[in-house]
DNA sequence: TCGTGTGAAGACGTTCACAGCT
DNA sequence: AGCTGTGAACGTCTTCACACGA
């Protein structure tokens, strides 16, 4: 993870804070759904399955929200927070290789409901791609420049095999991509410019594996 | 992420390293389908994304692996670390929520290819899941207990909808799962016993969106 | 009294830099 | 000469513990 380059002259917020400000917000999301205003450190915390003192840390980036004795605003720190992860309008986002997992990600709603569309999808056979239930086009690799400029994305899900995915994720980034989010279990080689950040679901089977097995 | 309860009278290997192992565990495989038998840390460093000293102190808690002034040897040290991660057998899992993420993993090979087989899955509804090309029969949540035991299974996949996550959640704690992979948009509440790690999508994507903007 | 804000301590993870083996 | 193994320094994240405001 990266937490380097950020709004000048403010303090600099660590990632591990941004990542958990994320779950925060989906905390805080529920909560207000249950008609209350404010919530305590404590019990905002044990939803978020984080220590009390830290959440307050967390929350202390975002300037001095809370009251003593009382706790903190719901509505407000909710638009805090959203605001910092510049979550208040839709981000337009691509999706390179429409195969298994890339066109269950395109039917998949947990995007569009957290503020990101997909606007387009690229693959190297788009005419293979059973496009019923998707969506959104499907474009040869060819025009990936030209849309990404016309649909303003800066961001990308990349799922395409990992043999491909080196050779994708240069396309991306010769077409000014500024952010990956890869599903392909390799590292990929981008300049220092592009952020990537990798979701390798076999690891995270592996993970749950070493941690579980105790006798065997 | 959880680094506790391990192997006793052995070190305790730290959680991050663990997670590395996997990374490491890939770039190894495709070096040696390249012929060659030995790698030194600053190769395999680069191909994995870390520094070579972390790479060494890492390939420390395998016992001495490497031969000063030589390297490592590829084919011994795949071997131990994958001894390590316990992936000798193929590893039962069951996946809950056949919806279009839940689906749409199920056709994933990438579960497959990395030594675990999705032997079941569940769904509240399995009559109205599309079937075509699943290759898994698809049970009702009530014989969720009867057929993990029949099959062995300790590790669940879990993407239902967040509303029904906890739920879902609950059951599998009750039918003696011992870890879950969730993809659910919240924080599951499970015994400490149950290790839970959690994969969540537009997080993932949010964490993008914020490092990647710079001028807005 | 309750709960925030925060200095200080502690735990943890990473990186340096070099001794020592091949 | 090349590269590992590792003490020690460093930096970061987490947690404690308590002063202070409501």
């Amino acid at each position: 993870m990266k937490d380097e380059v950020q709004n000048p002259e403010k303090v600099t917020i660590p990632g591990k804070t941004i990542y958990r400000f994320s779950t925060y917000n989906r905390c805080l999301i529920r909560l207000s759904e249950n008609s209350l205003d404010t919530v305590s450190s404590s019990t905002l915390a044990k939803a978020a399955g984080v220590n009390p003192a830290q959440l307050r840390r967390d929350l202390n980036y975002l300037g001095q929200f809370g009251t003593r004795g009382l706790g903190y605003p719901i509505a407000e720190l909710k638009e805090a927070i959203q605001q910092v992860l510049g979550r208040q309008h839709l981000q337009p986002v691509i999706l390179v290789g429409a195969g298994n997992l890339g066109s269950a990600l395109l039917r998949y709603q947990g995007f569009q409901k957290e503020g990101f569309e997909v606007v387009a999808a690229f693959d190297a056979l788009p005419e293979l791609v059973v496009s019923r239930d998707i969506g959104v086009p499907v474009f040869h690799m060819d025009s990936l420049s030209e849309v990404m400029r016309r649909e303003k994305a800066r961001l990308a899900i990349l799922c395409v095999p990992a043999e491909h995915a080196q050779e994708a994720a240069n396309d991306l980034v010769d077409a000014g991509i500024e952010g990956i989010l890869s599903f392909s279990p390799i590292i990929l080689q981008v300049p220092d410019s592009v952020m990537v950040n990798s979701v390798d679901l076999a690891m995270e089977l592996e993970q749950l594996s070493f941690f579980v097995r105790r006798e065997d």
